[in-house]
DNA sequence: ACCATGACGTTGA
DNA sequence: ATCAACGCCATGG
């Protein structure tokens, strides 16, 4: 696994995710719309997997448009829990409470 | 250069 | 809820 796809995208990509609000999460699709590639909502999940690698960034804060945490990260879960995002008996975020209005107003609730 | 496969997904029926 | 199709990028033969 190449540990650089592209430096620019990789940079708009981590720029959004510091965006997100502590105690909210985004979805790889709005984050890839935030940045102009709504169809790359697949490759903004690669980049997160070594977000790490390019710099500190709440990673954690993005999950799948189900809500779900990353697989082979069991710690995103427990570190979302400590922002006080709720977690359904499913083991999926609650998006529809917690989903980061991505810089919009929209409606919370 | 071409084809086939995989990745922390998203949408539609 | 479940199954199938789409999309972009990168890798290997």
């Amino acid at each position: 696994m190449e540990r650089i796809l592209n430096e620019h995208l990789i940079y708009e990509i981590l720029s959004v995710v510091e965006e997100i609000p502590a105690g909210r999460v985004a979805t790889y699709g709005q984050i890839a719309r935030l940045i102009g590639r709504e169809k790359n909502a697949r490759l903004v999940g690669r980049v997160l997997s070594d977000a790490s690698y390019y710099g500190d960034y709440p990673c954690h804060r993005v999950v799948n448009h189900a809500g779900r945490p990353a697989p082979g990260w069991p710690e995103q879960r427990a570190l979302l829990e400590g922002e006080g995002v709720g977690f359904r008996s499913d083991g999926c975020v609650d998006i529809k409470r917690f989903r980061w209005d991505g810089g919009a107003p929209g409606e919370t609730g």
